[in-house]
DNA sequence: ACCACATCCTAGCAACGCTAGACATCCTGT
DNA sequence: ACAGGATGTCTAGCGTTGCTAGGATGTGGT
């Protein structure tokens, strides 16, 4: 109603935002385990209790991080694809920048997809930032290929795959250059590639 | 030395495994969150402490599940390799093989491949069982390939992509089939497949 | 029979996610 | 201008977690 009310709008617009910077913040100093919400209320300024009149509990305030992590890795693939010579790049253009994106910013990657959210995917409840970066992928198979959607899934499964097994150590982190490279090549080679 | 030291070594490892199984089953039956150290204790019928006895913490537990973890799975890999009518279609039984393992028990898998644990991969302390998985998906490339080890990795990393996602939802949990058979065809179509 | 040792449990610590209820603060209507 | 009510925030605490110190209990060896 009154301009009172706006600014009190705005206000707490600004301190959602805050806490989601901040458990953002804390999670890629100190990886998730660190962000208890005792440490996350003292880094805003408030107490505890703040958070919950934001959000439902822990788990969405890693969901809103996670939602903020899906605008910046789709705009993140969209410019890598977009920046390709040729369409026939365009493939290993976005699959090497979302390996980049997840090493690179390990934390906010695990809020996307490692850790428990409660977020809908594949579904009429998903997120539009989620649905724009697969749409990345699909974009790099012809249009006329009935099956882009598996093309980009299996796509997507095998670099989620390199991704979070190099980043836990289960495979070497060196060689993920040729991973890579291993994998665009026998996707791209295919009749409709 | 004496006899009853003996006995009470048996009755040491016998109660070590009574754990681990006891973890596993209660994972299995309600999830890994569900599993804590009081309701494992309990379940064993002994008290907190001496879980601490015999592994250095709840972590430790989980990883000794995941190792029996890892020989089943080797097991259940060479089985399927070796059931393969011919060598060409090793890749293929291997892979189904893996995506079954993981759908049909998903704590274990989470304990081998999802949750934090202290195992070493690809290191000289790896637990062989888990070389041994490793190895099945190495063997079904042809050993004048040079880079097996490379198509190994890529081929886990694929697998274990489409599982995790497919569990979490992240990808329609229909359709692996599908996808399965879109990954071993690119796979395998290659100079040295 | 007695001592010494190993084994196991009770009890408790600090930290976790989360919430009820008191307190203060500010807007609104008369 | 001032009381009343709504809004917002904090203190304090609940139940649970992983983990551990220290005492009780009972067994084995001399």
């Amino acid at each position: 109603m009154s301009a009172i009310n706006e600014r009190r709008e705005r206000e707490r617009a600004h301190r959602h935002q805050l806490i989601i910077t901040t458990a953002r913040e804390l999670a890629e100093a100190e990886g998730w385990e660190a962000v208890t919400t005792r440490r996350l209320a003292e880094r805003v300024e408030y107490s505890q209790p703040v958070l919950y009149s934001h959000f439902n509990g822990k788990d969405a305030i890693v969901s809103a991080v996670a939602i903020d992590g899906f605008s910046e890795l789709a705009a993140h693939l969209r410019r890598a694809r977009q920046a390709a010579p040729e369409p026939g790049q365009a493939l290993r253009a976005v699959c090497r920048a979302y390996l980049e994106f997840a090493t690179e910013r390990p934390a906010l990657y695990q809020a996307m997809f490692v850790l428990p959210t409660d977020l809908k995917f594949a579904s009429a409840e998903t997120p539009p930032p989620l649905r724009a970066a697969f749409g990345e992928f699909v974009s790099c198979f012809r249009l006329d290929n009935e099956r882009r959607e598996l093309f980009a899934e299996v796509t997507w499964s095998a670099l989620h795959g390199m991704a979070v097994l190099s980043d836990s150590g289960r495979i070497p982190p060196d060689g993920q250059e040729e991973r890579l490279d291993f994998l665009v090549t026998q996707i791209a080679d295919s009749p409709a590639g």
